[in-house]
DNA sequence: GTCTATAGAACGATAGAC
DNA sequence: GTCTATCGTTCTATAGAC
């Protein structure tokens, strides 16, 4: 991995640690073994260096969620599969914290990739509860999109009440009690 | 209001704009209209005003739900009633959003009020659950701590999705949607 | 590309006058 | 109780040598 590369990760893994506010270009450099000139030649500051590395997150966890949405099952187990997955629960989301940081929301450039996120997931969500209902698989009274709402806000508020008890059981709670509600509709 | 009062109120306003590490004692002191020598003179540092100001903000979290809880209808209608009050959604919750603050979970003192907060909200909402089980209102092979947990995190993830996308919409969707799935075990 | 030196500002806190 | 002065550190960035 080159130093550029490097910077990266190394700023990824920070502001999910951390966050924007809370991560220093000095932080950034110890962590990728590199020092203050490197950095200020491959990026043109801290807000250039956290675009990169909010870009990769986003398209990361994008990326992880379409192999759970087109991986095998009925449209209710590939979600169950998504919420389920194995995740650093207690670290948090990489891209949902990004909404509690007040510079990363004032910056459109920083902003615009959790936007977009958290938009394309609800839409993938509701199309498969969509299809889900198709099939007969889901009650035709549930509205998709707002089912596909609460789904991805359970995921994120499965985060804070797990880092807010210091257990990983929290966010699994969470999931089972939304999985219980949506799956008892397909009796 | 004294100044001590003005204080606790300002780091509570700026804890919630900005958290723990986004917020100086000297925008305390400016937004206060306090002076330095004031600020020290009736706090330790920034973790002791940080201390009361989190207390504060926990303890009015729960007033406002136990509000809700104990106000008339059914168990199911209040808890309908906690989630549908009308809130700061683009704010976030001044509780939830300390569960990404490194330095608050970091110190005990602070970060043991975040964690009593949302424990006893889960009891709480898993209490009017069962009664609500009991009286028939809810299907019987629901957990009703699991489905609590569910409860609270759409709320917390509710926040974090109306950020994103800026709009509060976000928010009463996740919402809709989780009642929808909750209520439609009523019939 | 990477290094060191340097800069002005903000951070969090203390000291002591009033 | 509140004020000003001061402190040592960190922040974010620039400059210029190598």
């Amino acid at each position: 991995m080159d130093t550029r590369e490097r910077l990266i990760e190394s700023t990824r893994e920070l502001l999910w640690e951390r966050g924007y506010v809370g991560t220093s270009p000095k932080a950034i450099q110890a962590r990728a073994g590199a020092g203050q000139g490197s950095m200020y030649h491959h990026f043109h500051g801290k807000p250039d260096l956290a675009r990169a590395a909010i870009a990769r997150s986003a398209a990361e966890l994008r990326d992880r969620a379409e192999a759970a949405f087109t991986g095998p099952g009925s449209e209710l187990d590939r979600i169950a599969a998504y919420l389920r997955r194995e995740r650093d629960v207690l670290k948090g989301c990489p891209v949902g914290r990004l909404t509690q940081d007040p510079d990363v929301m004032a910056d459109p450039e920083l902003r615009r990739p959790v936007e977009e996120t958290f938009a394309w997931l609800t839409d993938r969500l509701a199309a498969l509860l969509t299809e889900a209902r198709a099939n007969g698989e889901l009650d035709a009274a549930l509205d998709p999109r707002a089912t596909a709402a609460a789904l991805v806000a359970v995921l994120q508020g499965g985060y804070v009440l797990a880092r807010a008890a210091g257990s990983a059981d929290l966010y699994a709670q969470a999931v089972d009690g939304a999985l219980g509600l949506l799956t008892a509709h397909t009796r």
